[in-house]
DNA sequence: GACTTATTGTGAATGATTCTCAGCCTCATC
DNA sequence: GATGAGGCTGAGAATCATTCACAATAAGTC
């Protein structure tokens, strides 16, 4: 349980890293986030932005998901439960509202399960993708 | 799309990695499995025990998930489609049918997406994992 | 302004997964 | 049953994302 502990002080990287978050649209990794802040003249080192990217994620003002082993992050303002409707080719996110998640719990305490999380995922490709590309579209469903 | 070809030949490694992947209940790495092999006696290189982990869930006789940024594989029989219900603790794994996936496809088109996949895992602890431990128990949801 | 301490950034460390490639083994063929 | 071509193996190097360590720096406090 080497839970590190979080940042919280207002310093100006602090800002930049989740304001630089808010504008992106769609998921990006903290790699990325690095680098379009490096590029802009507002660079904030690596270790630090992810280090807020990770703070920010137990605050509840962002959500990530885990996908071909890279973790990607999204600014989030709701605190309501949602999943994401993501496009697999330029990384645009939309925010999904599930129905019943009843049969969820009822499934786990079936099974003598405590329930602690889900993750639901959907994968895809946005309009303006799949008008251009064609490469590959596997189906893991 | 570096997407290397798929192993299979009828090898004595193909076998042993398929079986001991049968074998195990529950999700496991290629690590753990490979680790395994070597302490039982009959090992198997590392390569190829991923090279094997991968072939199978291309054939769709394993499934796969990822957690921690590590991948877990599982023997899966059933062609069907399924979700699992995963204990975060000793990783025993129960597959479940999910009911209404309709809504999914209709706020894909809603929104303009074209589906590719999906993804969806629930994660908790079994009955006899919440008998002990007393740790950590944060919820993602 | 001076002080206490959290935060930063660089570079090294980690850990999982993939790649490389020479030698080995399967399998179709004879 | 022997042969040959090409697929399979495995040890170690190479990648890649992420975490660590720690000395230098800047926030918040009085
Ligand atoms: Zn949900
Ligand atoms: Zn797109
Ligand atoms: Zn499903
Ligand atoms: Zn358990």
């Amino acid at each position: 349980m080497p839970q590190q502990k979080s940042v919280t002080r207002g310093t100006l990287q602090r800002s930049t890293v989740q304001r630089a978050l808010q504008r992106s649209d769609g998921f990006v990794t903290a790699q990325q986030l690095h680098r379009r802040l490096h590029d802009e003249g507002t660079p904030v080192g690596l270790s630090t932005v992810y280090r807020h990217l990770s703070a920010l994620t137990d605050l509840g003002r962002a959500d990530t998901i885990l996908v071909h082993s890279a973790q990607y992050y999204r600014a989030c303002e709701t605190g309501r439960h949602h999943h994401h409707l993501v496009c697999e080719v330029c990384g645009k996110a939309v925010e999904l509202d599930p129905p019943d998640e009843a049969w969820l719990r009822a499934a786990a305490t079936e099974n003598g399960f405590t329930l602690v999380r889900h993750l639901l995922e959907v994968f895809g490709r946005c309009a303006d993708c799949t008008a251009d590309s064609g490469g590959d579209a596997r189906d893991t469903t």
